[in-house]
DNA sequence: CATTGATTAATTTGATCATATTCTGGGCTT
DNA sequence: AAGCCCAGAATATGATCAAATTAATCAATG
């Protein structure tokens, strides 16, 4: 729980390390990022200035520049009247994330699937292992965190920062409802097809590693999408 | 040249107005993206707050947000050591950026030929029309503007606001170094489909009006391509 | 003796905060 | 129910502190 964790009790490290070097608008940034990225705030949840300069223990400017940060980036919303707040997904969105994932994904899966290393895969086979054990264990949030870093460590992999970029981007779109949709079900019926992207990686496959991924993002996401009515227009 | 307009002239705007109620940071922000988007910033140049502040006369506040915010959306680099500047494409830069919008650009061009109305379209030919005028007269910057107009009016169309948004931002990281470009060449040898667009979105054809519109950003990218070495991974 | 190198002083710029001002929204009065 | 008023939150400024780049000084060496 070091999400309530001051700043200033953050910023004390040893003088040669690295996080304590980090400027305050960086550390609320990542904080806030995570708890978007995490389902710890609500979609429809209201974000207030105030609010988070008590939380964390800081100044207005630096908590103002990483929610300004945070709206760019699509992770908040800022609605019109200087209010802020957790967007909530329309079923128009969802299908807009699907496609663009059905898209980058496979597309950087492949790319990642040339470049990798025999450690690179050691890496995310053992990154897939934790996350098997966050379902056993019933572990939402640890599952949540690593199954981003899975699909983040084959962004990072395919040395695309641009696309990579962009593809980490939407989790941060759909990442509260993940959470809620999740947290529904629980962790026993959340398949993934991480095996079998494995298993082609391994064998340089990048067109079966990309087909791979790219049913592991619609089932995922279609999972989100069934938290709605119908995929409609309908208001 | 109202880029050099204050931010307090512009404030004082009659009450009832609409930019006049706009608070200083998206004023600020708004100036800001359109010096990059249409390269007022040379690629590398470095952006201080303080510049900014005096150039713009107003607070720092809203100058680190709005520079914040463009950082977010890849318009401007963070360097690390608090520095901020315009960042230089590389060659890799570049062809992600191909792949990203060849996607994307036809995608929401199809996306936009189904839901045209007969008005819209004729605003997408007037745009053109000044597009093809500021050819003529060679007025560089008139022509960035309404290019990126044409192709911005069409993600509007396409009413998938999260694509759009992400179409959009590419447009951000290249702007500097298209301004580049197109300035060695003259406004005279800047060839577009855009004809070829209109043509197949009255027809509502949305298939031929993507390829068209593939074909117009693999040309005007191709053009920012050139303007680097080889594509390879030199250096 | 001149040139180069490094160490340190000075200036510029960024980061943070406390404070003043403005605006929005809800409650209260009429 | 409409309009006014007030509490509270957001916006914006300037001051202060810290960091980094640049300039300058000095010493050592060829």
């Amino acid at each position: 729980m070091n999400q309530r964790m001051t700043i200033a009790a953050q910023k004390m490290g040893k003088p040669g390390e690295e996080p304590g070097r980090l400027p305050a608008h960086e550390l609320i940034y990542r904080q806030l990022r995570a708890m978007v990225l995490f389902g710890d705030l609500a979609p429809g949840q209201p974000v207030t200035i105030q609010g988070l300069t008590d939380r964390m223990g800081a100044g207005m400017t630096p908590v103002r520049e990483a929610i300004r940060r945070l709206i760019a980036e699509g992770a908040l919303e800022f609605q019109g009247n200087r209010r802020v707040s957790v967007p909530q997904l329309t079923a128009n969105h969802v299908s807009e994330l699907i496609v663009a994932r059905q898209w980058l994904d496979p597309y950087l899966t492949q790319c990642a699937t040339e470049r990798a290393s025999a450690d690179d895969l050691d890496r995310l086979a053992d990154l897939d292992a934790e996350l098997d054990r966050a379902i056993e264990t019933g572990d939402l949030r640890i599952y949540l965190e690593r199954n981003y870093s899975f699909h983040k460590a084959i962004y990072d992999l395919a040395d695309q920062p641009i696309l990579a970029n962009m593809a980490d981007g939407l989790w941060l779109r759909f990442g509260p409802s993940l959470r809620v949709v999740c947290g529904r079900m629980g962790t026993q019926n959340l398949p993934d097809k991480h095996k079998e992207v494995l298993d082609a990686m391994r064998a340089g496959d990048g067109e079966r590693a990309a087909q791979a991924i790219c049913e592991d993002v619609v089932q995922g996401m279609e999972q989100v999408r069934l938290s709605f009515g119908k995929p409609g227009p309908a208001t």
